[in-house]
DNA sequence: TGATTATAGTTGCATATGCAACCTTATATA
DNA sequence: TATATAAGGTTGCATATGCAACTATAATCA
């Protein structure tokens, strides 16, 4: 649903940069946007094809199964996968609801809960990689070189750190 | 809130290219993903601490600022900013209650409606776009050199074109 | 022409997200 | 030690999204 830029009146705000680099970042902006929409879109719709949960149970759950002893504090999970704890908190009822966590009270911290994952959230990765993996070749891997890939890699870790600083 | 991903056991997906690329692409992929996730975050945190509406307030209005006569038919609307009919019908619901935007029924196909940018619509287009413009300096063009800018630009191209094959 | 099929748009329902307020337990400070 | 403050989680409410079913008009074709 997103972006699509102006054209034209841009520069009067960026004066620090030449009007001409600011036009081509905008519009370089707006197609990572759109590129990554339309990827990810596919992926959800591959998986939905496959009868399979969304992306986002996969994040989790494959936090929880690299994690030692497949088991996450909440609040750990929500800092690994960019998401607040309200939500992180109600996908979790839907993942204990499906059996794929279980949720069990934390003895040193006793405000919180261990997150742990059970047999069927293991199976689930396991299930849903393949799918995933095909999509991640599909829509991207298969459109760019090697090079391209690694020098894509090191552009997108200085952007999440510039968007880390407050 | 998406991604991270497998660190391993990717390959077996993957014959047709070396583990060691798949391993590497999987990465970029996931840092993709998060960096425009959190860049995006910050954008909308930005317009909505300025008291401004979000993003896809932005994207449909700028369209229709853009277009002839400041009037889109609602399927095009759609097909420009990546979102589905009953998202646009809806959207364009908020937009009209907030008298941004207008419904016409359209006289060549009944079926349709014709939908025009008011001049309060113009006005919010041109009041979000500093706020807007600040942060993709801020969150993007900041971190990036020019040339990789152009050429995110282009491999963001190829990879929208490669998520529209079927 | 009449019947079928496709397109533009809307709506009810289920689900997902953001915000603010809340409960509970830890931690800091006086 | 008492009190304030902060951190981990949950929940009610408002809003946003996806899906499927629906209405109405256009286009196709037999």
């Amino acid at each position: 649903m997103f972006l699509k830029l102006q054209v034209q009146p841009i520069s009067f705000m960026l004066a620090d940069m030449s009007t001409k680099l600011a036009d081509i970042a905008v519009t370089a902006w707006a197609r990572l946007i759109r590129a990554q929409q339309a990827m990810l879109e596919r992926v959800e719709t591959d998986l939905k094809t496959a009868g399979l949960p969304p992306l986002a149970w996969y994040d989790v759950l494959l936090e929880l199964n690299r994690a030692e002893g497949g088991k996450l504090r909440q609040f750990e999970i929500g800092g690994k996968v960019l998401m607040s704890k309200y939500n992180v908190s109600r996908l979790l009822d839907r993942l204990e609801q499906g059996e794929m966590i279980n949720r069990q009270t934390c003895k040193e911290d006793r405000r919180g809960a261990h997150i742990i994952i059970t047999r069927g959230g293991k199976a689930l990765v396991k299930k849903m990689w393949p799918v995933y993996a095909h999509g991640i070749e599909r829509y991207f891997t298969r459109h760019l070189s090697a090079p391209e890939i690694e020098q894509l890699s090191e552009i997108m870790t200085r952007l999440i750190i510039g968007s880390k600083q407050p």
